[in-house]
DNA sequence: CTGAAAGCGCTAACAC
DNA sequence: GTGTTAGCGCTTTCAG
């Protein structure tokens, strides 16, 4: 391994002054600069990060911070993923390496920004974190500490979120327009299991549906729990579904995963989609694009969020000021055969 | 940021006592040990993980270094997702986190060694590294980097790989036990686009088809391209299928994507799986159990291979020795609908 | 334009 | 059992 000092004697030179080669700074004379990167090449000089973040104080390195995700989950997460791509993408081009930090230990407290105490990173992404506990933010806040989250609007950070109250507004229109007039909404509801996607997506469609209802229409809203693994409780949703009165049109669920496994049940239950129903879906999960009928959904520009995080974390580490970025992106309404007209015999 | 001077100053010891409680090194009495924890805990100190591995040479990080996953891969590959889960958790498991590096950049080489170079990491897991070039390999040995090679069976490194073979061997049989005689492998073939796992699945088709014609049985063998992106291409492939003759009715497929967009066309043009072809894929993808029929197909053991990988890197770190470590972990055959007996009307 | 000295926070080796 | 000294490889500050 190479060393500066290396570089420095076989060039003639101080250290410093190959320091200053390296990272572009200061003034190195035409001369000396190219004797310098001569040796660099011959002895394939890379200046130690660790060395240049002790002296310095940055590391180039920022972390993707996700609590909760069991193997399981992060198993099979084209979310985290596609986010992680956004990131790991925009974060080579500015020269940052990233870092991916999750939970496993569900028995102690997750250590949010254990990385960054420890100064293996200089910024901080993070994901599906539902709530930030004043602590936490008091710490961040003192701290200076960057960071972003991603999908959690939290008044004291920097976030990227989309704009789900606005997709759910379109999606319902989308409904109303093709006669539907009852309505379900599938996924667990915020005290069963806080995601702060899912409850935007149900207060938007239960404001959306108060507001036809203020407008005259004579609209009702049932929430039907999610499809699980469970076989058995499978079963059950599909009765449940068949057994309201009257029986919902237009389903709306919380993500694409839940609306094709409720295509899959009601499926074996007799019911065709969209003879039967309609479904609209969140995520746009490939799988959706290949089902029959094709499932409609909003798409979520996932590697676009990732990316103005780390530009968000960069411009801070660059410049030295924490400015709170905030931005709002549009989900992108994908159709499918899954969203039709109401059925003529609707409630029979 | 508490300092270990700071910690060190509280409690009334040298710093080199507060190293020793953190590292649980050395020898200390209870009761200064106590007292070190107490200021640790006030203080709110956590260890400068730079400092340290500037001082002792690790840094307690690894990398997962994937080259050639362009961002649109990267969103959608479990594959990666269940290596890294595997990574991440035992990586945890032994107090190393996981930096994860990727190459967006095809202009030019991929520096596989870069963040081993910068000693951002201790050392690399490889993963979808199809060959590893002679100088690549002469450094690896040379500076002794902890490295393993997932699924590319380097004779000079550490690795972990699935037994393909094996798993070809087991299909082909469960074909011919159910009377199939004419075969056709779906996949690229490794000059078209090299592929450690397709190249053995392929090879190994090839072999065990051979054998099976040395027992005295008159099989046939297809290869047919994949089904890509392109819907004109892939009416092309039905029709490419509908065309051979004999035409096979034992589909083997090189991963399950293929299988299931294979399904797919097929069915478009009028046939119908398990009734005039069987299939089998690899991988065991979540959507082949959601398909009609369900797919046969082969589960890689991902998440167990990404553990055993950092278990070597860390036994290397740990204990400073360099053993070469190979290991082939077999693949579990998952049945499915879409594996029958031969059709009676074969090759109408 | 270049260099010398000091120090980032920690640990190795050796004393006491 | 504990402390002292030196140094990991780099950058900062200040001289020249």
């Amino acid at each position: 391994m190479a060393t500066q000092k290396e570089v420095a004697d076989r060039a003639g030179v101080a250290p410093i002054t190959v320091s200053r080669v390296v990272n572009g700074l200061g003034t190195v004379t035409e001369e000396t600069r190219l004797r310098v990167e001569a040796a660099i090449r011959e002895l394939r000089y890379y200046p130690n990060r660790q060395a240049q973040a002790l002296a310095s104080g940055l590391l180039r390195t920022i972390a993707l911070v996700t609590p909760g995700m069991s193997e399981v989950l992060l198993s099979n997460n084209t979310y985290i993923l596609q986010l992680l791509s956004g990131v790991v993408s925009q974060g080579r081009a500015h020269g940052l390496d990233v870092l991916l930090t999750t939970d496993f230990d569900h028995k102690r407290e997750f250590d949010y920004l254990r990385v960054w105490h420890q100064r293996k990173v200089d910024g901080l992404v993070f994901v599906g974190l539902s709530r930030f506990s004043d602590q936490l933010l008091a710490e961040i806040h003192q701290r200076q500490i960057p960071c972003v989250s991603v999908s959690e609007r939290s008044p004291a950070l920097s976030w990227v979120d989309t704009d789900n109250l606005r997709a759910v507004q379109e999606a319902i229109q989308r409904f109303l327009d093709r006669g539907h007039r009852h309505f379900a909404f599938i996924g667990e509801t915020p005290e069963e299991d806080f995601n702060p996607n899912f409850a935007d997506r149900l207060a938007g469609t239960q404001e959306a549906l108060e507001n036809a209802r203020r407008g005259g229409m004579d609209v009702t809203l049932e929430i039907l729990p999610p499809v699980s693994g469970d076989p058995q409780c499978n079963a059950l949703i599909a009765r449940k579904y068949l057994s309201l009165n009257p029986r919902p049109t237009a389903i709306l669920s919380a993500n694409d995963v839940h609306a094709l496994a409720f295509l899959r049940e009601t499926r074996k239950a007799g019911l065709r989609c969209p003879r039967d129903f309609s479904i609209v879906g969140f995520d746009a999960d490939p799988e959706g694009r290949l089902s029959r009928p094709t499932l409609a959904s909003f798409a979520q520009p996932l590697v676009e969020m990732g990316k103005t995080a780390v530009n968000t974390i960069f411009t801070a580490l660059a410049t030295g000021q924490q400015t709170q970025m905030t931005k709002v992106f549009p989900l992108q309404f994908v159709n499918g055969g899954s969203l039709g007209p109401v059925p003529t015999t609707a409630g029979r």
